[in-house]
DNA sequence: GTTTTTGCAAAGTATTTGCAAATGG
DNA sequence: CCATTTGCAAATACTTTGCAAAAAC
């Protein structure tokens, strides 16, 4: 295996993270970092996002279409997904963790973790009565 | 709007859909009906999982990387998706909607749906000891 | 006959990868 | 120096779409 060694752009990209509350795209977070630094590449941005998420350090959003998102925060929280907008926002909740072993009851594998999005209108488009 | 009209190619993927216990992809319903219907293409295909998703008649699995699954099973339960095979499995178990309720306690939006995966190692993955 | 659906191929979107050069330790 | 990372461009994976012909009604 190999040493993981510094790197600017992965650096930038944590940060990038870190300061948002929102879950920007691969996209998005090139277009930003790109003003500081208008070599980086989306190749590496991707490749920086992957590497971060298996190490733990990020999160990432697969959602039902488009894009995927990416999250700096990896506290214990949940996911909605405007169908309208696209938006992706969190849902901190009390923990339901204990459908983990609802889930096991009834299950030969190994269940390790689950992913819990939960889908509908958010308040601006909920507000601005767009139609599905 | 359209009025629907009645397909071969629409009613062989229903069919075949409900005919497996499996999730199949795209591709592989596509393969798998080119034996019947030599000239059927993957853009019909993908054409009627989008429109029987969209009347409700079958579900679109999307998991965290790879190609969307479908099932033809549209009553409530859950997946379970091999992080090491990919093989995505059925988990019916008890109903855990009252997480709806849970999302619902500290958000603005509307919320009016959920989608929870599981992940971990299915039953034959775990057996052959297959590593990470 | 009119509308919907298809096959085909081409285009679109999202993401990964090969490679030589740059950077980090 | 040697290993890792980058930028760039090309490649890949998945899905959608335009259009003329075929099928449904």
């Amino acid at each position: 295996m190999s040493t993981l060694k510094y790197s600017r752009q992965r650096e930038s990209i944590k940060n990038f993270l870190a300061g948002r509350k929102d879950h920007p795209t691969a996209e998005t977070i090139y277009s930003s970092l790109r003003q500081e630094q208008p070599r980086i590449s989306l190749g590496t941005v991707y490749r920086n996002l992957s590497l971060l998420t298996e190490l733990g350090e990020i999160r990432k959003i697969s959602t039902d279409d488009g894009p995927d998102h990416f999250d700096g925060d990896i506290s214990q929280h949940h996911h909605f997904i405007c169908r309208q907008c696209h938006q992706v926002s969190d849902l901190h909740m009390e923990n339901i963790d204990y459908i983990l072993d609802t889930a096991k009851k009834n299950f030969q594998g190994q269940i390790e973790g689950y992913v819990a999005n939960f889908y509908g209108l958010c308040e601006e488009c909920k507000k601005t009565g767009n139609r599905p």
